[in-house]
RNA sequence: GGAGGGGUGGGAGAGUGGUUAAAUCCACCAGACUGUAAAUCUGGCCGCAUUGCGUACGUUGGUUCGAAUCCAACCCCCUCCA
């Protein structure tokens, strides 16, 4: 098969772009929001009800996934996608993030990193290769290399050294990727650099002599705070290749995302929506509420009565906080499927105002809506 | 009627002379969470006020420099025997 992947924009807007990625599993509307389903479940949810949502590719992690079950093993069950019942594209991380998450459990050398499993204390060697190969054995559309995700803050010459690492983790990766990649995967770069942009511009030069399918802006939100995040990336996605997709790694909250859009990002995850959703957090068109508060729990009116998700629309804020209080399964269930559907339709009407020219319009509404001060 | 055991903060339950406004758990109140070691974690939880003060371990009285802790009486609860 020819490219099976491509990127196609439709409309711009500013530095703002809609348009759709196209994999042979299914096409990805962007901007996209990517539940992150890392242990090979979008934590508390049926995989349709991820669909059902709107979402058009979740995530898995090659980290987890390798240690349990076992990236052969997947292999063996006729991958990640059959796996998890979950027939659309699949982004997987590459085990990066984990460099920086688990940093106390990890050895980090030109080779790879060295982990401590989190779960029996067995070691792993993860390199840029192996990565790769994980990745391919799961049956991910869309890969990541191995990089390295160092916190903010970070002195200058130390976050030159990470860049410089994860650059050649990038090039071995994408040595990797061709040779176990399958026709319709495909590989993301990663740029690095911290809160330095003459060392984003550096990183994402490299890059681009490397040559990637789509760059990610990694080693954001990690400490810097949103204003400098956007900073970073008024200095980067300007001298990003325009005609692939740009994808923000971790991000965010909504305004993180609105933010990020208007800079010219294409592609998101977060656990925001899931992790907060299970611990009580909701988003709504009148901002973040937490449902376990007292004040809610004589409230009979639903999170969002004129939603097309039911688990928003179907279920009144007493009762939710009941299920909250009373440590029930539903309660997470029913507002990480309301989240996952905030964000998704967050992302239409992102896409749409692209699309006729009116983000600076949303974007005034959104604020206004949500008290978030938007930069 | 007899014998024994026990009454501690919203609940359970430690504590048997000072370092105790009183462990711990639960409940309750709030906060955090950004490529998920997270259905997790943090803080608060007698009253008032700025370090501090005032109340408080069934009730009352006593011993002592000092009592939730020791003594006495009383009230209440539980178990067993009649």
């Amino acid at each position: 098969m020819a490219n099976a992947f491509s990127f196609h924009i439709d409309a711009a807007d500013g530095r703002a772009r809609t348009g759709v990625i196209k994999t042979p599993r299914g096409d990805i509307a962007t901007p996209a929001f990517m539940p992150v389903g890392t242990a090979g479940t979008v934590k508390a949810m049926l995989s349709e009800h991820v669909r059902a949502t709107g979402a058009d590719i979740v995530l898995g992690n090659t980290y987890h996934l390798m240690l349990r079950p076992g990236a052969e093993e997947v292999a063996a069950l006729g991958g990640l996608h059959r796996f998890m019942n979950w027939p659309r594209p699949i982004l997987t991380d590459s085990g990066g993030f984990q460099v920086m998450s688990l940093s106390n459990l990890r050895k980090l050398t030109e080779k790879g990193v060295s982990f401590q499993s989190h779960l029996d204390g067995s070691k792993h060697l993860l390199t840029p290769e192996r990565s790769i190969e994980i990745q391919c054995l799961l049956g991910a559309d869309i890969q990541m290399q191995l990089d390295e995700c160092p916190a903010i803050p970070i002195e200058k010459e130390a976050a030159r050294e990470s860049m410089l690492l994860s650059a050649r983790w990038a090039e071995r990766s994408k040595a990797a990727f061709e040779q176990f990649g399958a026709p319709g995967q495909t590989l993301f770069g990663i740029v690095q650099g911290a809160n330095y942009d003459d060392l984003r511009v550096e990183s994402v030069e490299r890059l681009i002599d490397i040559g990637f399918e789509g760059y990610a802006v990694g080693g954001l939100a990690v400490g810097e705070g949103r204003e400098e995040m956007l900073r970073v990336l008024d200095g980067t996605t300007p001298v990003m290749p325009r005609e692939k997709p740009r994808y923000l790694m971790g991000v965010g909250k909504p305004a993180d995302i609105v933010g990020a859009v208007a800079r010219g990002i294409d592609m998101f995850d977060c656990v925001a929506p899931t992790r907060s959703g299970r611990h009580g957090q909701a988003w709504t068109t009148a901002g973040a509420i937490n449902i376990k508060n007292a004040r809610f729990a004589k409230d009979d009116t639903p999170l969002d009565a004129d939603s097309a998700c039911p688990a928003s629309r179907d279920y009144s804020k007493a009762y939710l906080n009941h299920l909250f209080k009373a440590g029930e399964y539903l309660g997470p269930m029913l507002l990480t499927w309301h989240n996952l559907h905030y964000y998704q339709q967050l992302m239409a009407d992102l896409r749409a105002a692209i699309a006729r020219g009116a983000l600076q319009d949303f974007i005034t509404k959104f604020s206004d809506e949500t008290g978030e001060t938007l930069l």
